[in-house]
RNA sequence: CGGGGUGUAGCUCAGUAUGGUUAGAGUACCUGGUUUGGGACCAGGGGGCCGAAGGUUCGAGUCCUUUCACCCCGACCA
């Protein structure tokens, strides 16, 4: 892409109302655009990230054999009377009526529909298990939208559902989900602890969290520091109370007790952090296929309800998550998965002709190669752009500037912020070892 | 849903207390020139229903009433 006709507007300044730096940075380098309370218009770059990590998350489910489906926006409201949901879900389900006067809700969460699908559709065990999901617009009223995409009402996230035969396959299943969503936030080069977590309004027998560890989450968690366990605090304080019968009312005591608290899994210390919640996974048990009437037979001709599993992942929260983690003081770093492209061209004095000349040789051949680059072929100054390339976060920048004159050009390291210096001879190779993921 | 705050140029904000030419600045944008290694400089220019509606007044960005939107704190929440 040439930034000369990229749709990317940049600003120097912030919105007034942003409070995270993800939420400041996307703006700012023209990643996102708010519509609305709680609502946000992707622009290129945005879509470029949001479609990488959704790559991966197709790849993910492809390995644990996971379909894909797309099930429709708009929800008949009858559903969610069947299951009961219609009145626990309150305001955050937005209904309205079609020109029949038919209810109709936007889909929060697809769980009624999902069943609706595959009820008298899977009739015996002999079909099952089967894991069905959507990457997919959600729309949810909130009371309080807030910090970007970290909280909207209209945000995109992979939902899936599964159904089972036995709660042993259902165990299987959901630590296979675990195990596969534990490889995409990898994948995307995040920090976060898989925690224990309440199974909430939705119910069922166990749940557990996928928390990005931040300072700007929105919840508290306790994890060890020598191994894996974490837990939501709601529900490790429970936990204390069931023990050791604490009296603790506030996060604050937590704090103050949490220098006595072990880790119940191994002799590590326990210490207090906070999480952004981007993927929840639910072992549901059956309790919407009894809801709603959802039964296959088993190998003795019973009459049974599905054993059901779901699993969340936010993909637009993911997109403000990697930059919660990943940002400076200059604006966004991205990741090697996530970057909206890999490489930008840097042509420092786009009057000097043999700067530009290198820049588009260098442009056509990795374009060739598959690298996903950026030419910046602007008539700026050296500063301007790179401020540009700093505050959009390109992992890597080619620089073609002063240094042409000795036959050399730049790799600037947006993440280490190192500049390397090569001849001209060199740069492809060196490129292309360098964005290897 | 309770408490608080803010709506003036694309963005950040002055101006409103005490009503009075043609509504301002910075930034961004356009033109020309200079400049070319860290968000340049000079000159010129375009851009506003002062959130909306009603009212008071000779006169309203400014005063009154209503309303809408957005944000912050809290409660709520995959």
């Amino acid at each position: 892409m040439r930034r000369s006709r990229a749709f990317i507007p940049t600003t120097k300044e912030a919105p007034s109302d942003a409070v995270l730096a993800s939420h400041i940075f996307l703006t700012r380098a023209g990643f996102i655009s708010q519509v609305a309370s709680g609502l946000y218009s992707y622009m290129p770059l945005a879509k470029k990230v949001i479609n990488k990590i959704e790559n991966i998350i197709h790849e993910e489910m492809a390995v644990i054999e996971a379909e894909e489906v797309e099930l429709s926006f708009v929800a008949p409201a009858d559903l969610w009377i069947e299951s009961g949901r219609i009145d626990k879900f309150g305001k955050e389900l937005l209904r309205f009526y079609d020109r029949k006067e038919k209810l109709f809700v936007l889909g929060p969460t697809h769980e009624e529909m999902m069943v609706d699908l595959v009820r008298n559709r899977i009739r015996s065990y002999k079909q099952l298990p089967i894991n069905l999901y959507q990457i997919k617009t959600k729309f949810r009223d909130e009371v309080r939208p807030r910090y970007g995409l970290m909280r909207g009402r209209e945000f995109i996230m992979k939902d899936g559902y599964s159904f089972h035969a036995s709660i042993e396959d259902l165990d299987r299943e959901f630590n296979a989900v675990e195990n596969a969503y534990k490889k995409i936030i990898t994948r995307l080069g995040l920090d976060f602890r898989v925690v224990e977590a309440y199974s909430g309004s939705i119910g069922g027998t166990g749940s557990k969290e996928i928390m990005v560890i931040s300072d700007s989450g929105e919840d508290s968690l306790a994890i060890c520091d020598s191994c894996e366990y974490g837990a939501n605090i709601e529900i490790f304080m429970d936990m204390q109370k069931l023990d050791e019968d604490f009296d603790i009312s506030t996060i604050k005591d937590i704090s103050e007790v949490k220098g006595d608290n072990n880790c119940p899994n191994c002799s590590g210390k326990l210490s207090l952090t906070k999480g952004i919640e981007v993927g929840h996974i639910f072992k549901l048990g059956t309790t919407y296929s009894e809801a709603l009437k959802a039964e296959y037979l088993d190998e003795n001709g019973r009459t049974r309800h599905f054993i059901m599993g779901t699993y969340g992942m936010g993909v637009s929260r993911l997109v403000a998550a990697i930059i919660e983690q990943n940002h400076d003081d200059n604006g966004c770093i991205w990741t090697k998965e996530t970057a909206p492209y890999m490489l930008n061209i840097m042509i420092s004095n786009i009057k000097e002709e043999s700067q530009v000349d290198l820049a588009e040789q260098l442009y056509i051949k990795f374009s060739e190669a598959n690298v996903e680059v950026m030419l910046d072929d602007r008539k700026e100054r050296f500063g301007f752009k790179m401020k540009d390339a700093e505050l959009i976060g390109f992992p890597y920048t080619v620089i073609i500037g002063k240094e042409l004159a000795n036959g050399n050009v730049q790799i600037y390291n947006r993440k280490t912020g190192e500049k390397i210096t090569l001849s001209t001879d060199e740069v492809y190779s060196k490129v292309l070892g360098l964005i290897k993921i």
